[in-house]
DNA sequence: GTCTATAATCGGATAGAC
DNA sequence: GTCTATCCGATTATAGAC
């Protein structure tokens, strides 16, 4: 789009290298464990490299959060406002899994930024999650008013939701180690969706 | 116990210090991100003298995963396979979101350790918590065959329980931003206690 | 835009005086 | 048992040739 025309570009083959890298490593080593020597060898390019196209380690990471960030936003959006609380919880549920489930570095990542008090992410705490949970907060007293769910504290399901699903990335490993350490199949997987999403549902409707 | 016999012990103490600051730097940073200064000056000690204690840093965490792990057993008691189904799980949900409230730091710890795949506690996974699961499962799977539980997979419903109210204690930051500010207090915790033990016994019960 | 060589700093660990 | 001074490997970051 811009001057040089049809350049496949080197710079954005690279970055992209670097960030896919970049976010396998911090998921398996944290933020203070991860070190650009390792994102480098992963991404294979020379050390330097890396530098040249994120000057500081910070700076990487808050670009691998910011790609995490717009994923987490993308599955948010699956909570719909207009749609009965059946159906708008078991999208919601299920595109949650779902994103565990094809994104598990990505939630890795996240869980591990919010253990340390979200130090990267705090402006979206304070802004867009803030609002998001307050829009969705009324939808449920809403539903409950309705007498479509129990009267629970909307903050309470969505914990529950968040955790649930997630612990499905963030404990992979421990999880594979219960099934006798080949981890979750496609089939496993789905069977494990649809009972969140029914023993979720089963709990919160009357 | 040994021959000096009423010594309050200095060792004692100071053992004792160095690991309560230890897991909250490790519970802040991670094991990567934390720094034996950090634990030192947080524990008001030289910095060689945690490695008088404690010699390696791997050593140090090992000492306080371990505290952690003990901490999980005796929650993990209170599923009484002998007692019926809500009381049981009642007993235990309540037991695992009593731990997250009390022992936030090793919570957040266990979290670390999880996320990065359990370097340390992996021979825990194989060995205790495996056989915890498989003997829990069959309990489970009896109640179901009773007709006192809908048909699910066990361990579905365990990672829900542990995922959900360990949340409260891993995400404690993000609940205070999202509660404004404030975090819960006590009042509020017990009215989310009582509420995670309602929805998910609801969505499992007949 | 790439990469070798290197600077500068940090952090785990230790020596040795007290 | 305590702690100052210090070592040294590891790590972030940069200079500068190509």
């Amino acid at each position: 789009m811009d001057q040089s025309t049809a350049k496949p570009s080197i710079r954005e083959g690279n970055e992209r290298a670097i960030l896919a890298a970049a976010e396998a490593v911090f998921a398996e080593q944290g933020f203070g464990g991860a070190t650009m020597a390792a994102i480098a060898a992963r991404a294979g390019v020379p050390k330097p490299n890396v530098h040249y196209y994120f000057p500081t380690k910070a700076g990487l990471y808050r670009a691998v959060v910011e790609q995490v960030l717009t994923a987490w936003l993308d599955a948010a959006h699956a909570f719909d406002t207009s749609a009965d609380p059946v159906e708008a919880l078991t999208t919601y549920i299920e595109a949650k899994m779902d994103l565990a489930r094809e994104m598990p570095l990505g939630s890795r990542i996240w869980a591990s930024e919010i253990l340390r008090g979200a130090p990267v992410i705090q402006d979206f705490l304070d802004t867009t999650l803030t609002q998001w949970v307050r829009s969705r907060e009324k939808v449920v007293k809403r539903w409950i008013a309705e007498g479509r769910l129990k009267p629970i504290e909307p903050k309470v399901l969505f914990y529950m939701i968040w955790a649930t699903t997630q612990h499905y990335a963030n404990a992979a490993h421990e999880i594979a180690t219960l099934e006798k350490g080949g981890g979750l199949d496609d089939e496993a997987f789905q069977r494990a969706k649809t009972q969140v999403v029914e023993i979720i549902l089963g709990g919160v409707t009357k």
